[in-house]
DNA sequence: CCAATCAGTGAACACCCGTACACTGAAAGT
DNA sequence: ACTTTCAGTGTACGGGTGTTCACTGATTGG
């Protein structure tokens, strides 16, 4: 038997080292342009340790797919708690948005390059997860007073439109330099007009 | 003197065999990824003949990005010598986007995936061009019924808006496979809805 | 016709890459 | 106490990389 044995301690301790290391270097010059062994010399470990963890680049970019998206998921969540969302939903959000992301900036650098310029199989995931997110957002637009009767295509379509926004929002913080509150309100105050236009034609569309 | 010495056409033909076998070697796996030997290989010439047009990969990219953004510019000022357009403005433009797209895929399949994916200096290009060209659309925004009387930074973050919505659905357009007309006609369908909903929240913007 | 130019050649270099292999030594299981 | 397990090591390999250098030979211009 087991119960936290310094055995498997040691090896999730160097698995997390390998991962964080693979997200920082990638964020010099994107995860599809380092090499395992820059990662592993990062990591403090030789090249064939690696192996122990990952079976190649690609798993470990799938793993960091996944860690993204637990970060994006857990922004949504914390944002549905927040009763500032109750009253006013478009500043909240724009908030929230800017906040979480450069919180977690080394994440959502990851998904907004890789979601294009990754390998195959890291570019399928990340495109997964993102429909699976529109999905979700959909669900939760769908209860907004003028959009309960809209068909459920167009309720689709809504919610690809403010995900796409919040993506490239995300990729404008991303690129944003440290320590630029100006540049940060800017980008907040453009999304919360982006978004009041959109809702403003909510009321008027039909078919 | 020279007219157009046989000397000078060769060197061009020979520029121009290294430019369309980096656009297409990028296709497959992002132009960060590809090396100059690749490159040079797929032209059919020696790797160091390279050096004799370009002084790095990064110069050639460069040089890719600008030819990109010519076919773009030249999807504009077609459209607007198209007399659809004055009739049907959010019908033509949907119809032009994915048809230009789809004919010049290669190269913006390079500025979708190098907008992010590229070095800092391919990077930097495209955001450049992208920015003006948000502002030029901005100017014929401007001229539209209910938006001239906008501030202008409005027009700006519309102009932004039906910019970064244009991205995206070049990226899908790009994504897709070939010979899928069902699909092809579902992201222009889609792309006809998000720019309606956005018009008809012109009508009620104020400040 | 002859000298200069210069696009493209080919060999050589030092370097980094992914991965195979046999290994070590401490923790885990009995 | 002993054996087994296995995370991490160190060496070695073949292969691709960018860049250097001296070169060749057809086109060019006088």
């Amino acid at each position: 038997m087991s119960t936290a044995g310094t055995r498997q301690e040691q090896k999730e301790r160097t698995r997390e080292a390998i991962l964080s290391s693979a997200l920082t270097l990638a964020q010099e010059h994107g995860f599809a342009q380092i090499s395992l062994r820059q990662v592993a010399r990062h990591a403090g470990v030789v090249p064939t340790a690696f192996y122990r963890h990952f079976q190649s680049m690609d798993e470990l970019g799938l793993a960091l797919v996944e860690q993204s998206f637990d970060t994006l998921r857990q922004m949504i969540r914390d944002a549905q708690r927040d009763p500032d969302v109750f009253a006013n939903i478009i500043d909240a959000a724009a908030e929230v948005l800017v906040d979480t992301v450069k919180q977690y900036k080394a994440h959502f650098a990851f998904v907004a390059r890789e979601r294009f310029g990754g390998s195959d199989a890291v570019r399928g995931a990340i495109r997964h997860e993102l429909d699976l997110f529109v999905s979700e957002l959909a669900v939760v637009l769908a209860r907004l007073p003028n959009i309960e009767r809209w068909r459920s295509e167009d309720v689709q379509m809504v919610s690809r439109l403010f995900v796409r926004n919040m993506v490239y929002n995300a990729e404008e913080v991303v690129e944003m330099p440290d320590n630029r509150p100006d540049l940060e309100e800017r980008i907040k105050e453009g999304a919360r007009r982006q978004m009041r236009l959109i809702v403003l034609g909510f009321e008027k569309w039909e078919s």
